[in-house]
DNA sequence: CCTAGCATGTGAATTTTATAACTTAAACCG
DNA sequence: CGGTTTAAGTTATAAAATTCACATGCTAGG
């Protein structure tokens, strides 16, 4: 099997350009070109290609690519032609902000059960979904066939909660809080951490003011 | 003057260093190994060293870091040695969770002005925060004397809380709506995507299971 | 049916980033 | 006080990612 190496760069923008054609095609645009692609989020014509390349040939030459089909194509690829249930743990504002969150809906991401240890959330809805008690987990994981966890809980309480996601079976997770979890072999896992694009803004302020003096 | 470059990996990584020195201080730890760091958040000694040192001297040879001192340094070219103001727009969810979001205020950010133009939310109370009206920005942004905004509003409305951003002053902005915003040059742009993650993870799995077969 | 124009796909070149190997300096111990 | 150990700092090497440039192939128009 050739088992060409896809650089995790390359994903991420697939899924960006995935969204984009999205948009498009709501749009009713049925042609897209590269350039034009590339003009709308923001990255080089010739890297939308190599990017594509990687998968296959998705356009037609002198032509460009079809909107419909390589949104299609490009959802396949980023498996979200089924669509994905979710386990979150952690009711709190993050939490509920997940949640209620429409970007996940609208890609195939459903989140099936929520999970917390406070038993003064317990309980309570959010959005259709009663907050439960970890034991729980279990039997929603099972019932919804889940293979993705997100974490929105306070750092310390983090790898306690991956623990207990593996040992569950789920494959994959989510991490909000800022910590580096630590995971068996197998275990996909990738961090959302919501202030280290800050400190890059913050880091390139200091940079500029720097420079002007 | 000597400008060489940082990649933004490295600024991603010094952002991680230091948080991981915090939680080392917290604990007591006074001195680490550059080995003990790159555990501790899951990259290569060499990458940390490397990393520093594009900022200077910082250990001791044969012993390591001091902690503390590490940590300030890292804070200072971070530009986190003094507290930031943050304007916030969107009062939805996601508004709702970033405002009481701890992460932010244990690193020196502060959001002090809370907009949204929906009337059924401006007044309410936000932590503290009142929602306000977005005619009410120009003055908040004076006072504060901040710098940074946070769009955290439905992807339709982005560019347009951008451009009022922009024209307000802000320097910077941290985008959480799932689009790409156009901006002058010299206006520093981060996007926090909270689904690319998710179809990383939904990518791999897909991988992982064709392999098997 | 042939030619001109255009945008894809791709291999090579360049740039960037990460890893590894080595050198230097500090501290400790006998 | 010298030798040994340790870990930072640095240089060199390797790997990876991006950009460039061009050949390929499709479409349309005369």
């Amino acid at each position: 099997m050739k088992t060409l190496r896809v650089p995790e760069a390359t994903v991420t923008r697939l899924s960006i350009y995935s969204r984009y054609l999205e948009r498009l095609d709501r749009n009713g645009v049925t042609t897209v070109s590269s350039g034009e692609i590339a003009e709308g989020v923001g990255v080089s014509p010739a890297q939308v290609r190599k990017d594509l390349a990687y998968f296959g040939e998705f356009g037609t030459r002198g032509v460009g690519y079809n909107v419909k089909d390589l949104m299609r194509y490009t959802k396949k690829i980023l498996g979200l032609d089924h669509n994905w249930p979710l386990i979150l743990v952690g009711a709190g504002n993050l939490g509920y902000a997940l949640c209620t969150y429409k970007g996940f809906n609208s890609r195939g991401f459903k989140i099936v059960g929520v999970f917390d240890n406070d038993l003064t959330k317990i309980g309570k809805k959010i959005a259709e979904l009663e907050v439960l008690p970890m034991e729980k987990m279990p039997e929603v994981i099972q019932e919804h066939k889940a293979r993705i966890g997100i974490i929105a809980v306070p750092p310390r309480a983090a790898q306690e909660v991956a623990d207990i996601m593996v040992k569950n079976g789920l494959e994959a997770i989510l991490n909000f809080a800022p910590v580096a979890l630590n995971l068996p072999e197998g275990i996909e896992i990738r961090n959302v951490d919501l202030s280290v694009k800050l400190e890059i803004l913050t880091f390139n302020l200091g940079f500029k003011s720097a420079q002007r003096l």
